[in-house]
DNA sequence: TACAAGCGCCTTTTT
DNA sequence: GGCGCTTGTA
């Protein structure tokens, strides 16, 4: 369809106020590649939706035309809910609107003997990779220790991102040469299995949608008149591939995305693909949305800040109508509990002016920091919720259910058997499970068929074999039911015939309690299922359930308003609070580096986009706090505050002391301290990210105590002091950054000297 | 075979 | 500090 039989058509009064003229254009009626550059709190998932839903009421393209693409879940949900407000649900049912993932085991579903599978492929978790790369390793007798499987696994995943085969992977020395051969064999696991991972999804889905001889490949391509990707700064090379992929045919392709929150690096992302659209698609159309409608303009000050820094970004200057708002406040605290007591007093202040706690969010850098922080909390009875962390379907009991129910939908899924020949313990030990895999690779057949129809050639010893007969018979026994039986009843099944309730009963403990709740849960997790599938008029199959399951992270999070967010500042992007708490703005957490990597340029920009994530997501007040002393993974380590405070314009900054360091008999200066590191910073303009620099091996590693002040008077800036040799002095600096505190003091007669703060006392 | 003590490691995380 | 994996012992 040209462009000019679109722009005709009418526009959703709601674009109007998003957008000025020629962008609405542009959004609204135009064919042909689209770049929308949406910066933070700037409308973004509101202009995809508007341009979905005008395509459909204004222009009549047929839903089923029209494919959005999302990264997560969460994301895809909205998005459909969306635009069931704003041209009803009859209407966005026929919608493609999907993860990636689920978009392409949904495309694998209708083409999957294309590349080989049945029908009925599970797919592989992060968890089930593991074990068939062990597996892969005893089999060609590789040394873990030498290769292990963790490395390789990711090596793979990195040849999957590009989209090499195991005969087109690298082979230059003797490491990639053993990474290619588990490749192969790993892939071939996994065809025999009837299995996919996470990479393959996409993969085979660009195998099918570029090959260009065959039927399926050109229905593919042409399939979808429209193709919009949302968080398109997030994509990797192969989902780049994809994209570019199905809208080959039509040239519809539109992106949205802002560079600047490109937080997934290290997991494939690539921000030089949203950078270079415009270069991939001359003839793009690119909109730029630069008003923040979302936070006071202190914030999106201190937020540009962070970001200015960034050296690659495509320029953008965003901006905000909104008024300066309440300043931000850095808090500087002493240790990781005086932290928490700050961020717990502060929350409960909030609740206590009637702030809803829905609209709180505490952020961190990593998990590790969270515990303290629940803690303080808890004792002081504040309601909370942790976004993220242990999964439900990580847990073991969770995942030996799931691994039966595959089993029972793909017995060929051998690392699903394999985890459950004996579980609960049904007396078929290690040995026994190792002459069965080896029967398998040398029959090149499933461990399934080898339990079938070659016991004999496994050469157990009677008792074994009587064993393994006995759960061969369990297992028929659970398939003849799945005929007849809906999922959740059979999964009702599973947990009893194979005696894992009555395992859990026996053991009689508040973890085995927990572990049959759960299972309970997951019967409700089944329950639910089968009670939308009816509702959408699809009937419920254990195989639809396992694939929901399998592209679902979590069973969604009963998003109950009574309590306050916890969460890392990863899992809060796309999210916004009244209030915001970022704790642990520290150097080497925030920027993060490991105890062994150092910092790369390349690793500190995207922790400045993080830090970016992290301070857009407030719309009123944002709390910043570091401490000068953390103990994280059992190690007390001194703290310097995070280069990113300095990047901070100062004049929207209010310098706050912790519970802690406020009532302390001796006060060490910290904000002071701050203040003049931020005074200097900007003294050195553009450059400020430099300062102050990471080094390693920074941290030194002491008894708490040592931080501690002995002194029992404020030492800061003009304070008397007294010192052992040189007399009487005054206070002109005080450094905190280094450990123990170090002041400078002039002594009349001796000039200025750096003394450690412990060697003084009150003149 | 099963359980317990010991060692080593440590982001971020979806799908 | 805590989890997962390995090794050692009953």
């Amino acid at each position: 369809m040209p462009p000019s039989s679109l722009t005709s058509a009418p526009v959703l009064p709601e674009l109007e106020e998003l957008l000025n003229e020629p962008q609405r254009d542009a959004v609204a009626h135009k064919d042909g590649p689209l770049m929308v550059f949406a910066g933070a709190g700037s409308g973004k998932t509101r202009v995809i939706t508007f341009r979905i839903a005008n395509l459909l009421a204004c222009h009549r393209v047929p839903p089923y035309r029209i494919l959005a693409v999302t990264f997560t879940n969460k994301a895809a949900n909205e998005m459909r809910s969306r635009l069931e407000h704003l041209v009803g649900a009859d209407v966005t049912r026929d919608l493609w609107v999907g993860t990636f993932h689920a978009t392409c085991a949904r495309l694998l579903r209708r083409y999957h003997e294309v590349v080989g599978l049945a029908r009925d492929f599970v797919i592989y978790d992060d968890a089930d990779q593991r074990a068939l790369m062990n597996r892969v390793l005893k089999a060609l007798r590789i040394d873990e220790k030498r290769f292990p499987p963790k490395m390789l696994l990711s090596m793979i995943h990195g040849y999957k991102q590009q989209g090499l085969g195991p005969s087109e992977a690298p082979q230059n020395d003797p490491f990639e040469k053993v990474a290619a051969q588990a490749y192969e064999a790993f892939q071939k696991h996994l065809l025999t299995a009837n299995a996919v991972d996470f990479d393959d999804l996409i993969l085979h889905a660009v195998r099918v949608a570029e090959a260009r001889e065959s039927i399926a490949g050109a229905e593919l391509r042409s399939r979808f008149r429209y193709v919009l990707v949302d968080e398109f700064q997030d994509a990797n090379p192969i989902q780049y591939r994809l994209v570019k992929a199905l809208a080959s045919e039509h040239h519809n392709l539109c992106v949205v995305g802002d560079d600047d929150q490109s937080i997934y690096r290290w997991r494939g992302a690539d921000v030089r693909i949203i950078r270079g659209f415009q270069r991939d698609f001359a003839d793009a159309t690119t909109v730029k949305l630069e008003e923040n409608y979302r936070s006071s303009s202190n914030i999106v000050r201190a937020a540009l800040g962070v970001i200015q820094p960034s050296r690659e970004r495509v320029p953008k200057e965003l901006f905000t109508s909104n008024p300066p708002g309440e300043p931000i406040r850095v808090i500087a605290a002493r240790d990781e509990r005086d932290e928490a007591a700050f961020v717990v007093t502060t929350v409960r202040q909030a609740l206590e002016h009637g702030v809803e706690p829905r609209q709180i969010a505490i952020f961190y850098r990593i998990h590790a920091q969270s515990r303290v922080l629940e803690e303080a909390l808890r004792s002081e009875n504040v309601p909370y919720q942790i976004i993220g962390g242990t999964r439900f379907f990580d847990r073991a009991e969770i995942k030996d259910l799931l691994a039966y129910l595959r089993v029972l939908a793909n017995p060929r899924s051998d690392v699903d058997l394999l985890r459950i020949i004996n579980v609960p313990a049904r007396g078929i030990g290690q040995a026994s499970v190792d002459r069965i895999v080896a029967t398998a690779n040398r029959l090149d057949k499933s461990v399934y068929d080898v339990l079938q129809q070659h016991l004999d050639a496994c050469g157990l010893g009677s008792s074994p074999a009587k064993r393994v007969l006995s759960f061969r018979g369990l297992l028929e026994h659970l398939r003849d039911r799945s005929q007849d039986l809906g999922p959740r009843d059979l999964a009702e099944q599973v947990i009893d015939a194979t005696g894992y309730a009555t395992a859990l009963q026996r053991e009689n403990t508040p973890e085995a309690d927990a572990r049959l709740e759960n299972l309970r849960e997951m019967l409700g997790s089944l329950q639910d299922y089968e009670d939308e599938a009816e509702a959408s008029g699809e009937p419920p199959t254990l195989e639809g359930y396992l694939e929901r399951v399998a592209l679902v992270s979590d069973i969604d999070q009963l998003d109950d308003g009574g309590r306050v967010s916890m969460m890392t500042v990863h899992a809060a992007k796309g999210l916004e609070f009244d209030i915001v708490l970022v704790t642990g703005v520290e150097e080497d957490l925030f920027p993060y580096r490991s105890n062994s990597s150092l910092l790369d340029p390349g690793d500190v920009e995207e922790e400045r986009r993080l830090g970016y994530v992290a301070l857009t997501r407030a719309r009123k007040f944002l709390f910043v706090s570091h401490a000068a002393v953390r103990t994280i993974f059992g190690t007390t380590r001194y703290c310097r505050p995070s280069r990113f405070l300095t990047d901070i314009p100062p004049d929207v900054v209010e310098d706050t002391l912790s519970p802690g360091l406020s009532s302390a008999r001796i006060r060490v200066d910290v904000t002071a301290e701050l203040a003049s590191q931020r005074a200097r910073s900007h003294d050195l303009g553009a450059e400020t990210n430099r300062l102050p620099r990471a080094e390693p091996g920074r941290y030194v590693e002491r008894d708490i105590v040592d931080a501690e002040p002995s002194d029992d008077v404020p030492l800061e800036r003009g304070t008397r002091v007294k010192h052992v040799k040189f007399g009487e002095g005054q206070v002109e600096s005080v450094e905190t950054t280094v450990s123990p505190p170090v002041a400078v003091v002039f002594f009349p007669g001796w000039g200025k000297k750096r003394i450690v703060a412990t060697f003084l006392r009150p003149a």
